[in-house]
DNA sequence: GCCCATAGACTGAACAGTCAGTCAGGACCA
DNA sequence: TGGTCCTGACTGACTGTTCAGTCTATGGGC
């Protein structure tokens, strides 16, 4: 691969990551299927027929930018993580992760109602949803499995708990998202941490 | 009011329950947003002019049968609930309700998605999601205080519990309606239970 | 160093299909 | 006769996608 090569494909590579953080955000704020490639082609300042030279369909262009939205948010967690050590602090972090401070990225939490529902019925997107959530709970897992190594918990039924408590996440993610006015972010956070600590027998 | 216009409603509130229910069902199998007036029309046999005479928007009858199916799921729980009075039964029975026994209304779950997503930003939706989800946590308080005051356990935080719960379903609900490998319906069956026995300091 | 062929990036304009919603009027009933 | 229920035919707007062709630059042949 020559240098040229290298550089046109930077080029690509620069578009189509504009074009699929552009509709990204489209679709959080928007919608999915209110998502236009016009929306998206004038975001990053292009043409509509160029979005499709890139993608092929519209489709192509939202189930990507869906994925691709998701994975930033694992590698984003996987970073964060690596900044602490104490398990409490991890799950603390794991717990922002999910239900970030107050009007910070609002409407990120459109993507998942979006994904949810894209997954559901188109196989692709499940299978990739199913397989980036695995690695989301292999995340919790390790957290855990760190904690006990460190002394800081005795033997946690590992798996039991990391299923039980990404659900719960995912459920008081919806509450939050949905501004239940019963449970407020602040609840949220207080009843996941709550029911960790418990859970895995934390102090 | 005459019986001439009792009946005449009649007639009407028929029509339009027909076309709720049709319309619930498209939304479930194809999405909220691939659900055309036409595939409505054709369910019930009248034609999509008939569907807007009687809803006037397209949007007014999806949202509209978006409310009317969460309605109907918990009015069938609460009449569900009847059936039973040991705490650890209607527990079960909560459980059930969320998730089915196998191939029974396999996609009515594709409906909860889209009214998250439609909630999400649409204020009204909102609005009535919030409520019913209040009642729905407000049911679970009932079965718990019921169970309190029979003495079957000893002085549970209710409130906690509920909110707790209740985003724990929903979290298992999204697994399992998403074909989750590691998340099916046995399991997420199980740690509902095991976590609201723990919870509640069930025998 | 010049020229030309080739490829990739890109666009404006047009096309074609889809659908929500309108309208004028028909049928039935009291 | 008037009101409710209902329809077929139509339309107007929207928008994904195609296409023919422009522009740029790279790289090889001379």
């Amino acid at each position: 691969m020559t240098d040229v090569k290298q550089q046109a494909e930077a080029v690509a590579d620069v578009r189509r990551d504009q074009m699929l953080a552009a509709a990204a955000r489209l679709i959080a704020e928007r919608g999915f299927s209110d998502t236009r490639i016009a929306d998206v082609a004038a975001r990053v300042g292009a043409s509509p027929a160029l979005v499709i030279y890139y993608f092929g369909t519209k489709d192509s262009l939202l189930t990507e930018a869906l994925r691709w939205s998701e994975r930033s948010f694992y590698a984003a967690v996987e970073e964060m993580l690596q900044e602490t050590t104490a398990l409490r602090a991890r799950i603390e972090n794991l717990v922002d992760a999910c239900l970030p401070a107050s009007q910070d990225v609002p409407d990120d939490w459109g993507l998942w109602f979006d994904l949810w529902a894209q997954a559901f019925r188109h196989p692709e997107v499940k299978k990739d949803r199913a397989q980036l959530d695995d690695q989301w709970r292999a995340l919790i897992a390790r957290v855990v499995e760190a904690g006990e190594a460190a002394g800081e918990i005795e033997a946690p039924d590992v798996e039991g708990f990391t299923v039980m408590w990404a659900a719960l996440l995912d459920g008081l993610v919806v509450q939050v998202a949905l501004d239940d006015p019963v449970v407020d972010r602040g609840m949220a956070k207080r009843v996941a941490l709550a029911v960790a600590v418990k859970e895995l027998g934390l102090s």
